[in-house]
DNA sequence: TCTGGGGTCCTAGGACCC
DNA sequence: TCTGGGGTCCTAGGACCC
């Protein structure tokens, strides 16, 4: 058996976390830039606060109920989710780190009947130690836990927070109860699609035949999802600690950007956080892209397929050295750009990650590839330790007056010394 | 006026090989 | 006029997740 454990509303209980005034009070949190909404508490939905909505359609609902806004705070909420992830590891043998907030745990030591009273201890034992609240969805399969959980979110008081379904007959009412558009796995264009086909419930969409799936619902990826709703596992536990295979830091601007050479601050300082990532890992990178996006003139036109435009250069060798990345990541830009266009968003990737040689030192590099790997190390403490960016390179810029508002940001209480929550 | 920032996996199709 | 069968690797793009 599996158990999903979920951070109820996670951002808005980190803020709450050190203003205890606002506890059963209204608030929510927006994403970078303040632009949407990306965390409501359940006093802010119930006042009809819509989820992932853009922040300045639901700005009346939040004046009017003098509901509380936090800009995003990912120190605070990092920090909180590494303590949250730590309290579980001392309750499972096998924790699968899933999202910043959620975790799969591996149940199938526990006998079936201690499942719940289990379940509930993991519930209790996070809260206590940590100061969240979670929800708790146990099944056998990780599509039906998560399922599990949903409903146990959906009416908190019933179900105390913790759903387990263990017998098949369980199973099946909580698949009849769940439409097919809040299944795992099932987005807005696969449910548009079932929906059309008479497919309304998770129920319905058990009972078609796998090859069915397969032809529909993107090859072996329908016939796994058919089958965990079943109760037959397809989808493993995954081990931690994997390196990533990508990594990006993509940026809306806080004002639209005309000139190419804020726009090649910008990607330089994309570049140089994305190359600490990198770095963090212990990866090099072989391929470096860039994209822009320019402002869409047609208000008709859906905002996120906005005019992007993107490309790529590949390494000779691949690199995680700042300043080696930089270099064609500015020429990417200085062919991207045209004059005269109004830009609202930059982005930069590194992908064909490998393994980084020059970690050690390397023999067989000249001896100033191992220097730099010595300065960049030293840049990154004095980056971690002190205020952000304390030590950066000349091309990112020293105004930077494209950068994204926030200002409605929490302290980092937990992560600054000078940013304490002081108690008098 | 104002709409986030990361990631993953899978498939189809093209280039190339013998 | 006729023109195989099988395989690998890579990339772009679509779908999904939180």
């Amino acid at each position: 058996m599996k158990a999903i454990v979920d951070c109820n509303s996670f951002y808005c209980s980190c803020e709450r976390l050190f203003r205890p005034d606002l506890q059963n009070k209204p608030i929510v949190v927006l994403s970078n830039n303040d632009g949407c909404i990306i965390s409501r508490s359940d006093e802010a939905r119930k006042l009809g606060v819509g989820m992932a909505g853009p922040y300045f359609q639901a700005r009346h609902i939040i004046e009017q109920n003098d509901i509380s806004v936090f800009s995003s705070n990912y120190h605070l909420y990092g920090d909180m989710s590494r303590r949250v992830m730590d309290t579980l590891r001392t309750l499972a043998p096998e924790v699968e780190v899933y999202s910043v907030d959620e975790a799969f745990l591996d149940l199938s030591e526990l006998p079936v009947e201690e499942l719940a009273a289990y379940a509930r201890h993991i519930r209790n034992r996070v809260e206590q130690w940590t100061g969240i609240s979670v929800s708790v969805g146990v099944a056998p399969t990780k599509t039906l836990a998560k399922l599990a959980n949903l409903q146990a979110k959906k009416d908190k008081k019933a179900t105390g927070c913790v759903k387990v379904l263990l017998t098949q007959e369980e199973q099946r009412i909580a698949l009849q109860q769940t439409r097919v558009d809040n299944i795992w796995g099932v987005g807005r264009s696969y449910a548009g699609k079932l929906i059309n086909w008479g497919i309304t419930s998770a129920w319905e969409l058990s009972n078609m035949p796998e090859e069915w799936a397969h032809t529909n619902m993107g090859g072996v990826t329908g016939v796994r999802l058919i089958r965990e709703l079943r109760g037959t596992p397809a989808i493993a536990m995954e081990d931690e600690l994997v390196n990533k295979r990508m990594i990006a830091t993509t940026r809306m601007f806080g004002r639209p950007v005309t000139a190419l050479y804020e726009l090649k601050e910008a990607v330089a300082t994309y570049i140089s956080r994305a190359a600490e990532k990198l770095r963090r890992q212990q990866s090099a990178a072989k391929v470096v892209s860039v994209f822009i996006v320019s402002k869409e003139q047609d208000h008709l036109a859906d905002f996120k397929r906005g005019a992007t435009i993107s490309n790529y250069t590949t390494l000779d060798r691949a690199s995680s050295l700042t300043h080696e990345l930089i270099k064609p990541a500015i020429e990417l830009v200085e062919q991207l750009f045209e004059n005269g266009k109004e830009y609202k968003k930059a982005g930069v990737m590194l992908s064909g990650l490998v393994p980084d040689s020059s970690v050690q030192g390397n023999l067989f590099v000249p001896a100033s590839q191992n220097q730099h790997r010595h300065l960049m190390h030293a840049i990154d403490n004095i980056n971690f330790s002190m205020r952000d960016d304390a030590v950066k390179f000349g091309s990112s810029g020293m105004s930077k007056n494209w950068k994204m508002r926030q200002e409605l940001r929490s302290a980092r209480h937990s992560t600054r010394w000078e940013e304490l929550k002081e108690i008098k």
